[in-house]
DNA sequence: TTGTAAGCGTTATCAG
DNA sequence: CTGATAACGCTTACAA
């Protein structure tokens, strides 16, 4: 492949002019920056980018570290963070965890290796303090519902919005109440099974570990959770579950078993994503590609500003539909 | 940062030994390795991956394009080619594009620019000889069914899985049968559209441009479809639908109709994503995972072989549910 | 087994 | 406005 010393050459300047025609620098005379323009569209050429990126000590890359692309709350999520960088012609290195800490690691490394400017965490499963030794070497956003200081993060409310769930079965005369979550080490499970386990507490209810269910993450485990449900002695009469998908596999096998919902079983979801509004699920609306938009843009302003530590809270909000 | 040098000068060895237990070469005497090492530890060294990158000439880097990441047949793809991308220590730069052809060209840059080192078309908008110009700047695959023998390209083969769909129709007494497709532009909508004319002229049926609908991509454009359906005089009594999510709207938009599916109207899918076996729906599978595994290793194999240019055709299969 | 030094292809400083 | 030239941080002959 050519370089710029070529065409430098053959366009019979210096490469430094080169260069300044290939930024856009003004002080080039016009005829030189024409010859040197035809001599590369001629040889066809194109900078090399690691170059480029080595000498100027940015890449305008930036890492995403999410569990598994292939679930609509991180692929919207995802989506999200990608348009908003293509706005700003920065490109995405994807880091696909499975959960795996080692991967998260490697994201870091990158990080500190320069080949990424910076990092969102669309989940994480690493300890936060193993995480604030990568602090000095880029930007760092998280997504998710967290208490420090020291990186800008973005959420909804997750005890509030699991509350006001709550709050609505039990105004719909519920009190037997099971969950489903997710990865139950994950921070935003645990905000959640804390605001349930206090709820349960404050109307009487004793807990029942029956009836807290986790690794719901697909459709599939939704189904499960039916299963398992049809073999209990003592039912719940509502599940609070959190994403859609596990409910609409739960509504789904429901109606194989010839339940009625919510007569027999009440469901009230988390994402509102557009399975929820087919299957007439009620959920409460979690934002979740302008959870991403708003990833990509914290993480540009903490580029700019080193301490920036902004949390971002995002509204949520209750859709009234037929499985309560 | 601390750079090699730098750890070469505390560790009292040469940048190229430093190098070389960096890069696990043999021949490096063990204390030397061990305070190498340590040294690098005690630094927190990690190497400038650009400069490895630009010194290399490789950055186990490629890039994926696709339209658009929040659609399960995409994020599926990917995780496919994520997995397979992971086992070899290659890292994904997404070009999400929106079926804009500059993305594309933007991908193919990257390539030209020795950012990538590959790329793998989810999906290609720009036209197929632009995308010879770029054939000596690494490889690329094609996820369509092509007739090109340039590059490797994946896919299942189109025209006959939408033939035995429609015969599978037609063997159920339907001959008044529509068709839903995504881009018409696109290459594997072209291919599944010609299949349809083709079979509709064999059996004497005329074609109406009512009947044959695109731009279905998502859950709501399936809504769409029904609602124009139901102002339609001439009413078709089966349609061939190009993917799950689509279908999933129709058959749900078909129930707040109060139509008999499959008694008013038949649907035949593709994909068999978790959607369809949720909602019951007769579609035909494709290995959408499979078909990004298979990409990334043709890839792989073209890395190593500069002509290699085979074709894959992964295999199909109808599945039988309740909307036929 | 080790070190020296020449790349890799840009950008950026500084002198003209 | 233009051109030398020194970085950027690593790999890899080649020589020892």
């Amino acid at each position: 492949m050519a370089n710029i010393r070529e065409i430098a050459r053959l366009a019979g300047v210096s490469v430094s002019t080169v260069s300044r025609v290939l930024n856009n620098h003004p002080y080039v005379r016009s005829d030189k920056r024409d010859t040197v323009l035809k001599t590369m569209e001629r040889l066809d050429y194109r900078p090399n980018i690691n170059a480029v990126h080595l000498s100027r000590g940015r890449t305008n890359m930036i890492g995403v570290v999410l569990p598994t692309i292939n679930h609509p709350y991180f692929s919207e999520l995802l989506e999200g963070i990608a348009e908003e960088a293509m706005k700003h012609n920065i490109q995405l290195v994807l880091f696909q965890t499975g959960y795996h800490e080692e991967k998260e690691f490697e994201a870091l490394q990158q990080l500190r290796g320069q080949l990424i400017d910076g990092v969102i965490f669309a989940s994480r499963a690493m300890a936060f303090d193993s995480l604030l030794n990568y602090s000095d070497d880029g930007p760092i956003v998280l997504c998710e519902d967290s208490d420090q200081e020291e990186f800008p993060s973005i959420s909804i409310k997750h005890v509030e919005a699991f509350n006001i769930g709550l709050d609505y079965l039990i105004s719909k005369g519920h009190e037997k109440i099971g969950i489903c979550l997710g990865r139950l080490e994950g921070t935003n499970s645990q905000k959640r099974k804390d605001a349930y386990e206090n709820k349960m507490k404050s109307i009487q209810m004793k807990l029942r570990s029956e009836w807290i269910i986790g690794q719901c993450l697909m459709i599939q485990d939704g189904k499960q959770v039916i299963d398992q449900f049809m073999k209990m002695e003592e039912k719940p009469t509502a599940f609070i579950v959190g994403n859609d998908q596990v409910t609409a596999g739960m509504v789904t096998e429901a109606k194989n078993y010839g339940l009625d919902i919510p007569g027999d079983l009440a469901l009230l979801s988390f994402d509102n994503h557009p399975i929820s509004e087919i299957l007439r699920i009620t959920t409460i609306d979690i934002p979740t590609k302008h959870l991403g938009i708003s990833a990509f843009k914290a993480l540009l302003k903490r580029t700019e500003e080193k301490g920036y530590a902004q949390k971002f809270i995002l509204p949520y909000k209750l859709i009234e539909r037929d499985t309560v």
